[in-house]
DNA sequence: GATGTAATATAGGATACCCTATATATTTAT
DNA sequence: ATAAATATATAGGGTATCCTATATTACATC
């Protein structure tokens, strides 16, 4: 189990870093430290970077290297993606948050 | 990939029965076809009652069996349970609901 | 009581999401 | 130049969440 929620709460990480990117463009750390502030813990680079390449080779995001970082930003697959993967996640969660 | 999204929706189905049954006692059917309203598509047999069986042994619910439906509720560590889950989700997606 | 339907259950497989540990590349500090 | 710190990357392992397919149990209907 994963924190101590008593369920799992892991899941859409990919879909919770294409939100992120939507409103700004990050490099990995920035992600990583975006992600802290919303789980209270920072996901370590064995779980944020392979889903980040992971991301990349599917055409979501595409990343502009500036020396040693790489900053990533949504491509137009990524805009269209984020957008349906949001009406998804109102209509199943969208009743936890208005209760 | 699950649905067509881009990325991949799985995740926090116990989290999200846990939050079902918060607002009332249901039946295996009852929770799948609440899932369907939600997601779009309903679990499958083999999703579900694996899930259920597995809340169960954790002690966040309990079956009451009448006749060949067994009702679920949530136990006391349940309720305890799915109001820290749920601050957590706040805090990790409010901002998504909310914008 | 035999048949069919509804509700629950189990077996087995795939993938995303998590981790720990280790490695590489670039920048910064000494 | 050497060392330390930062950012990214890969290898390998565990679990929840999904699936398809099959089985069981209880009720309903004839």
């Amino acid at each position: 189990m994963h924190g101590n929620y008593g369920c799992d709460m892991r899941g859409m990480l990919s879909f919770q870093i294409l939100w992120l990117l939507s409103r700004r463009s990050m490099h990995g750390e920035e992600i990583a430290e975006e992600l802290e502030k919303r789980r209270g813990e920072k996901p370590k680079p064995g779980t944020l970077y392979p889903a980040l390449k992971d991301m990349n080779e599917k055409g979501l995001i595409t990343g502009n290297k500036k020396g040693k970082i790489i900053v990533y930003s949504l491509t137009s697959n990524g805009k269209k993606s984020v957008k349906l993967a949001r009406e998804y996640f109102i209509r199943s969660f969208g009743d936890i948050l208005g209760a």
